[in-house]
DNA sequence: GGATAATAGTTGATTTTGTAACTAACAACC
DNA sequence: GGTTGTTAGTTACAAAATCAACTATTATCC
């Protein structure tokens, strides 16, 4: 492994590039909890996006769901159904638009939800432990930013 | 979009889930800069990652490009054989192990390299750019944290 | 030194994602 | 009020990722 470039200077160090700390980091960060929604209750990422944002936000269309979590629709509309075979969530026609239709969780839905969230806060809880609680607060903030959040 | 869970208090904001949080910035940072080595180049994500892996570390073997960028090996196989037709790397075996190969960019894979890194470098600058010098050091610092590169 | 286990990398089958074309319902415009 | 354009969501097909089984080579250990 020697450095190919030392003739021309080459300060660019992948191991601070930020897309990939950033994927890096998402990905790391989500390997443990996902074996806990994958190995518990079957479910995929996109699944368990749904099911979290009609959780922690009530009722919503397909829709809205893709606009906050930045899914296309097509993986919407597939985890919907996978989710309604399970009975985790119901959908109903909205009448007056009768295009769309409005998903909420089913009690069965509602109960994992909860399962997760809770497990979903310690893990949060565990990864801010790294940090100073400032430090973390900044750290949300700047994803955020990163994501037009603000 | 009611609360379903206004009874029993649900603090869990789902913004702020650093897990998520993570995701959303990871995609949205590499979006517009996949876009050059797409459309430009025809590259998958899989293949930069071993471009910019040999690139920026020299010579490597698919095992070692394995570890650091923590992708698995099927991936790597298929990224190497891609850019191996395109004549972007070398592979040559190990004599003194010959399971393992040790795997080069070629000039041209060399050129094509810091042409991307050279956008790259500009990209991060631009991401960086929505931050303090200090805050973006930090945040860099703390996400090679949760990676356990430090 | 020969059997057994481990390692580097590949291949094939399955699952998941991405892309584009599609249906159904509504909106806008003349 | 009918044509044209948009929007919500689905479906079909292609591309890519995942998983398990495989080959070839080296290491271990009796």
């Amino acid at each position: 492994m020697t450095q190919p470039d030392s003739a021309e200077k080459d300060d660019f160090d992948l191991r601070n590039f930020l897309p990939f700390l950033l994927n890096q980091a998402a990905e790391e960060s989500s390997l443990d909890f996902q074996k806990v929604y994958k190995n518990r209750y079957g479910m995929l990422r996109t699944e368990w996006r749904v099911l979290f944002h009609l959780g922690n936000y009530g009722e919503m269309t397909a829709k809205q769901i893709g606009e906050r979590a930045k899914m296309h629709k097509t993986k919407i509309s597939r985890a919907v159904h996978k989710l309604e075979q399970r009975r985790y969530l119901r959908r109903t026609r909205d009448e007056n638009d009768r295009r769309m239709e409005r998903l909420t969780l089913t009690p069965a839905g509602l109960t994992v939800y909860r399962e997760l969230r809770d497990i979903a806060r310690d893990y949060d809880a565990r990864l801010a432990g790294m940090f100073t609680t400032g430090e973390a607060a900044l750290l949300r903030m700047m994803l955020r930013r990163l994501v037009g959040m603000d």
